[in-house]
DNA sequence: GTCTATAGCAGGATAGAC
DNA sequence: GTCTATCCTGCTATAGAC
């Protein structure tokens, strides 16, 4: 074994730190996973903590990029006319599956726990990751408002679209006892169309209730 | 002291575990806080796990109450005529603080961890309290809506709305930085008036599109 | 009910052989 | 690069005095 050790540790953490949070894993717990020693978390990354943060500079950080391609991908592609198909492909890239639908969800398990009680990790993915990607999203959205839409407005709509989206992931376990039926395939195309929806609506809403004048009513009436 | 130091640490413990998660705390920070020496958490209550269920059956559960009395209080009070209306006294009875703001920021948070990684006491809250409290919220709901509005579409959208919120509290540390502004009361106006508005226009849509056309899977044009 | 003292052990980290 | 052996801190938990 050489550099695909370093790798096998990264994934078992990955997964481990995704589900339980960083104090409920243990060292032994990760490298049991990965099938290797121990003292090799130290030999590669010096500390559990370093572990820890390199998880988000090497796994995180790069399906980050992946689903940004993703979405900015399928946006060239299909040249959305309203914004009602942007929210809709948004939605789609985090929660239909292009991607391994396990590693996404570890991915926006990771997130959900930094955001809840932040470390450095979280610093280094909002300054290089999630500020720039923001910033792509409003320009790409505001062509399609009406010039009333304030900063604001879409800020605090992505925001909306998203905790919709993390929301359905952490709380997996529970929605199926909520919706009295299981989280299959088919339910989870109903959450997508819901979110999509729902969304779509809220901000087209939103947005035409603080201009009286809008052109945007292809959604509504 | 008698009894008094058993809700001290009840406190501590409610504290420390929506802050840092159960494994992040420990039980000397625990009587530290609440000070009071460490074993009287074995004397009043076994063990940590048992401490833990403690502090949903007696603290969550008693606050959960409280609010859904708020809550049915006010639409009492109001006699609200339009689902907006309805829509807006439930986000601010979870975002406007009549309770301290710092219990309910707690309570969001500890349930939040529940749902995210569920233990004995997921059980007992959701059984107890989330179930019965969404099946009160259905029936005060529906007779607001159009008849074609199926049960699926109520769920889901009371579930948009608590993911909004629960992300609201679970992101405070990064909204800031998202907004570029401080997160003082006007901001949080500002949030409370963004979730009424957006889950108003998206539940009014959702709503009224499978009035439409009947099925939800079909899809918008 | 509250305290001291301590058992018992798990988990992070290191030294050093191979 | 990988392994064994071990250190040592800090944790949960208990026994027992007051």
């Amino acid at each position: 074994m050489e550099d695909i050790t370093k790798e096998r540790i990264l994934s078992a953490a990955e997964e481990l730190f995704a589900e339980k949070g960083y104090d409920a894993v243990t060292i032994r717990e990760i490298t049991s996973k990965a099938r290797c020693n121990l003292s090799l978390v130290y030999y590669y990354f010096g500390s559990k903590k370093k572990l820890y943060l390199e998880v988000f500079k090497e796994k995180w950080a790069s399906r980050a990029r992946e689903l940004h391609e993703a979405f900015f991908d399928a946006i060239e592609e299909t040249k959305p006319t309203t914004l009602d198909e942007v929210i809709r492909i948004l939605t789609a890239t985090y929660l239909e599956r292009k991607m391994n639908a396990q590693n996404l969800q570890f991915h926006l398990q990771l997130i959900a726990r930094e955001l809840q009680k932040p470390t450095e990790a979280l610093d280094f993915v909002f300054h290089e990751i999630i500020k720039p990607f923001f910033a792509r999203l409003e320009d790409l959205i505001h062509p399609f408002l009406n010039p009333s839409a304030r900063k604001d407005n879409i800020v605090l709509s992505l925001f909306s679209v998203f905790a919709q989206i993390v929301h359905i992931i952490n709380s997996r376990h529970v929605l199926p006892k909520l919706l009295e039926r299981p989280f299959d395939a088919k339910t989870k195309e109903l959450l997508i169309q819901h979110i999509t929806t729902f969304s779509m609506y809220g901000m087209n809403g939103l947005i035409m209730q603080n201009s009286r004048d809008s052109f945007i009513t292809e959604g509504l009436k």
